[in-house]
DNA sequence: GCGTGTGAACATATTCACAGCT
DNA sequence: AGCTGTGAATATGTTCACACGC
């Protein structure tokens, strides 16, 4: 590619603000490399290679180039990447330059900690509403929000202008509450309910389920101990393993 | 392969139990058919067609099929799985017939959330410590369990045979408890912390942060608005896609 | 005939390795 | 000399489509 087109910097009202699409694993990462690159520019880093940003991001330095690539990338060679810049290219690829509002169905065990979490806050979004079927907790007040009963969520959805839906109910609501924000308009929805939501073309679901993440890490435990129970050679401990080439100490994969 | 080797099944004490190696992604999914599995048990199927099982889980039918062809496959053609045997196939290999301990440490506003959640225990782990840094929520009670000092982790791994460890801390703190949760002997990591930890090789982490969820599909909402943006020919609304083959009403996939 | 199991085709993702710019 | 950007090679994952057993 000889020539560049840098999709629609964020500042600029020129030009064509199309997104190129990325792989859906870039955009996986990008959030990552986000995180990283703010940890960084606290550091004071103005600049950084592709290895260091690899590396504060746990990710392999080749990845990472190719993933930045797809924006259109803004390094320098024989320098790296500006750390303002990039933050900023990366947000607007994310579409954090406008703070969404997120409310949050299900305000039980789990949805109070979401309600109080300042990642969310600290990271682009406002979580504007909260909502719950249940009228004994509907009142209630959590972080200077109200809990509103979950048939306000129609009316308030608009007025609060709701970006994204966030469902921790249990599994047998989950449905019906999905259902509902659709009806109100909202097109991304993230599910923390362990059941599968149906949802009309065009609208976006993620789902979270913390017992699955401890199922795979069991299955690996599971191995880890069939692997050790049948040595192969020697008598106790590992054969170091040929051909490992992560780096010592560092983050091992485990598929995502 | 004209060969079934079934891996050695739940009671058997016989023949060679090593794990086949199953791909990443199919690991990744079968938790998800073993929940859609306990499910249909429930309503009383004794037995369940792939695409009864598949629609159940939110996957299509190939992908499941070939999913537990990895098991050794215990599906009887025209007639579908044994919804039980399955069950139980499904449960031993991601080595849920043992209740693995799992310990929770960082007991703020969402680790006290997990603490409660009951989806833990209901799907085959044992919340059995937990550990903050901080003296003032040392000795709190919650669901029958004293919160305990971070420095009594060693200790207590041993004792309550910890399988896994869940870090809920401030991201600052995540490394260090990573540390000590490997000094304790603990292979298999979930990580809530938004930073990337190091361990050594051999020991398994896997990563749950929730604002990058809502990041990427804050991404997927700033795509779609820059298509509406841009009407390929008419004026308000969409064009249907041509080629969407997603069942009306299915799951919308945005990569995992 | 029905529905599983699977080879082959296709699609996506990762890694390598190096040309070319600074 | 250093480091990005990227084609080509590899690896992993998904889907198709149909032979084969029930």
């Amino acid at each position: 590619m000889s020539q560049h087109r840098h999709p629609g910097a964020p500042g600029r009202a020129g030009a064509v603000p199309a997104l190129p699409d990325l792989p859906e694993a870039t955009v996986a990462r990008l959030p990552e490399y986000l995180r990283a690159l703010h940890q960084l520019a606290e550091a004071g880093h103005e600049t950084i290679s592709s290895e260091g940003l690899a590396t504060a991001a746990g990710v392999n330095s080749a990845k990472l180039r190719k993933d930045l690539s797809h924006l259109g990338s803004y390094g320098t060679r024989g320098v790296g990447y500006d750390v303002a810049l990039l933050v900023d290219q990366i947000e607007f690829v994310l579409g954090l330059t406008q703070r969404r509002g997120v409310a949050l169905v299900g305000i039980g065990n789990l949805g109070h900690a979401l309600a109080g979490y300042a990642g969310f806050a600290s990271r682009g979004f406002r979580v504007a509403a909260l909502f719950d079927a249940d009228p004994a907790r509907v009142g209630e007040e959590i972080n200077g929000l109200i809990v509103r009963h979950v048939d306000e969520l129609p009316r308030a959805a608009v007025e609060e202008s709701i970006a994204i839906g966030v469902i921790a109910t249990p599994a047998a609501a989950a449905q019906r509450v999905a259902d509902q924000l659709v009806a109100a308009g909202v097109t991304s929805i993230l599910n923390f309910a362990p059941c599968v939501l149906s949802v009309p073309e065009g609208v976006d679901v993620r789902k979270v389920d913390l017992a699955i993440e401890l199922q795979i890490l069991s299955f690996h435990e599971h191995r880890k101990a069939s692997l050790t129970a049948l040595p192969a050679t020697g008598g106790a401990g590992f054969t170091a393993l040929p051909g490992g080439l992560a780096a010592p100490g560092t983050q091992e994969a485990v598929g995502t």
